[in-house]
DNA sequence: AGAAAACTGTTTCCTTGTAAACAAAATTCT
DNA sequence: AGAATTTTGTTTACAAGGAAACAGTTTTCT
């Protein structure tokens, strides 16, 4: 399992070879998404803006009254942490949880006007870093590299 | 900021809406990272190996005498915790440590014999996982999924 | 030479996230 | 109906990882 032809992969690691696992799926995908952190931080750190937070208040904006737990599984949040999330945003007065009749071990989050007001004043600054993170690849390799991460995350329906 | 057209994303999240942020990098990176990392137990986790500290005594292998902010830089670890697996894995006698000469500050790592059996008696299952995590996508676009990820990190040269 | 700056690794403290056991409610299966 | 199973969320105890301050070493700049 030693390669035997360290040149087969030009790289910018500052000389260091990764081998294989320059190819593999779970490395690209960690290094990715660091990177994409640092450049979230860099446009928006000065308002104390988090991803995985306003994630969280952006699905319960488009989905109101949507079960704590579905919205921990769409999100890929555990539930015992998403506890602690909605804890936090329910102390932080911006939203509500409410248990429906047909099934009391669920509970509804919606969003109260504050965090209503909240997504609104933050959504346009999100997305549009969102957006600028495409701006290392051509326009077609971004919309390509979009499509396939969510075939692959079987987040784009059939694509 | 309030989506008009909720039909444009159909997806598999249990009907949830998430709107552009089905199409962010950040959202797809996290997501996909999650995905290949519970593949990767589902497969992997009797034998108590784990991604990043295999990637560590991967490059070791590979980069005899490597500086272990090096490494640390090349993965994408802090090297506050790069120093805890340092020491992990001294304690478990799998490297060693060795301060060069001609530049006292850095720490040069390489595998001890047990460090290299280690490798060599993973790097064939360890592989083989990463490549099956391919499997969701057809060939070709598990290819283009790698060199678009790769042109992204600043991994690939300059594909 | 000597002070200032930069680099490398470490320590301490803190945040984020997870695993496992648990409790309450609903569902399933006789 | 009633016991067993499943689902949902919570708690507790812990692991992973990061930020900031620090110490030793080298480099840079007068």
């Amino acid at each position: 399992m030693t390669r035997e032809k360290p040149v087969a992969v030009p790289d910018e690691t500052g000389g260091i070879d990764l081998g294989p696992l320059a190819d593999s799926l779970g490395f690209l995908f960690r290094v990715g998404q660091v990177e994409v952190f640092e450049m979230f931080f860099e446009q928006l750190g000065k308002l104390g803006l988090k991803p995985g937070e306003f994630s969280v208040l952006w699905v319960l904006h488009l989905n109101p009254r949507v079960r704590q737990g579905a919205v921990a599984d769409t999100l890929r949040i555990k539930r015992a942490h998403m506890t602690k999330l909605v804890r936090t945003f329910e102390e932080e007065g911006l939203i509500t949880r409410a248990i429906p009749d047909d099934d009391r071990r669920g509970i509804e989050l919606s969003l109260t006007a504050a965090g209503n007001a909240f997504v609104q004043d933050h959504a346009e600054a999100f997305f549009a870093t969102a957006r600028s993170e495409t701006d290392r690849l051509s326009p077609d390799e971004a919309q390509e590299l979009i499509r396939l991460m969510q075939k692959f995350t079987r987040l784009g329906g059939e694509t």
